[in-house]
DNA sequence: CCGATTACGAAACGACCGTATCGAAAAGGA
DNA sequence: TCCTTTTCGATACGGTCGTTTCGTAATCGG
């Protein structure tokens, strides 16, 4: 049954060129994360490294996937506090594609910059764009789900669209982070829910 | 005064170059967007070209940039629906970067990559970043002036932050072309607003 | 053991980006 | 007119991406 036949892969490899792929990509950033140089360091063709990923985009994605966890949403009782959570979670996540290099000059952040680039490469490949896609779009169940569960108790007006309010959310995230570059932290997505809470109309 | 020495530039050149620039940008794509391919059909050569926009991405900033004109915010008395034009017309500017390209395939939108490549482009240059930036900015001034003076005559809750509901609404936009890649129009935005105006707090 | 199959490394290639160099052209100033 | 300054076109270059080719190595099936 099993029809593997020829030569066997390294099953080192994968693990080599991804270890050196994601130092390179934190020390250096996206433009200087070059395939030539990244199959030098971990000692591999280039050949060997296209038959793994068809692009670049691919690799750093690969890269930058294994380093994106599972993401749990708590049901407290408390929805407010469990939106918070979450939405520190997924800006903790997107944090630590900052620059893990230690220390030495923190003015050129690319945090936004990997980030830019992982959209940039969503548009640019279908494939990655439905895998990106697929990975948010759990996100989003879940914390819709949550919703749902407080809407069914009570805790959040009936007609309230929880697809819409996620949308809200994660949204400001996003465009804080790629648009206007601001850092994203605990005290941000708290002002963001407690905003999407309250509404703006005087009750 | 003039201390304008030397050989003059062309003046028609920068107007042709931004024309082939703007066609093969839409037409062709991101990608498929190069440097020599639209110095040779604008009839020039490369060094002229760079003489002019450091790079592929200044050229296609100077491009994106000269089709989005200036947004205005009306002041109706409604703020509901005042927004909501707003955020149609920002939605539009996105919109009118897909395919101008007379008809074909539709499969492959480019609406998302133009703009994920944008802001790929500010995330690499600082100079594009700011540029993109001050952009917004003076967009966000806009809608934040209009909803302070409604929270002025009463008609929202006095506690709400101008910049953060901006800030919800502008990112669930950008979210959705980004991210989800779902198309945008008016009853979307129309949602978005309702929703924010609300809240999802039972009254 | 032998052939088929697959992985690997080395090298070269075309396309593209951005830079550098050079000579010619177009203007102003002395 | 001659010199200086700036633009322009042409060409070549190094770096990078992704592909192709080729010879070699490793494993399986018969």
């Amino acid at each position: 049954m099993n029809a593997r036949r020829g030569r066997p892969r390294d099953p080192d490899t994968d693990a080599r060129i991804l270890r050196v792929a994601g130092e390179q990509l934190l020390e250096r950033g996206y433009t200087a994360f070059t395939v030539d140089h990244v199959a030098e360091i971990a000692g591999v063709a280039k050949t060997t490294l296209y038959r793994r990923w068809p692009t670049r985009d691919h690799l750093a994605i690969a890269v930058i996937g294994r380093g994106q966890e599972e993401i749990e949403i708590a049901d407290t009782g408390d929805l407010r506090a469990d939106l918070i959570d979450f939405m520190a979670q997924i800006a903790a996540g997107l944090n630590r594609t900052r620059r893990a290099g230690r220390g030495a000059n923190d003015q050129d952040d690319q945090s936004a910059g990997l980030v830019a680039e992982l959209v940039a490469a969503a548009a640019r490949h279908a494939d990655i764009g439905t895998l990106v896609r697929d990975l948010f779009d759990k996100r989003i169940a879940l914390a819709v789900a949550r919703i749902e569960a407080a809407r069914r108790r009570g805790e959040v007006r009936s007609d309230s669209d929880p697809h819409l309010l996620v949308d809200q959310l994660a949204g400001a995230l996003y465009y804080r982070i790629l648009i206007t570059g601001k850092p994203i932290d605990r005290r941000y997505a708290t002002h963001l829910v407690d905003a999407a809470f309250a509404g703006v109309l005087p009750r």
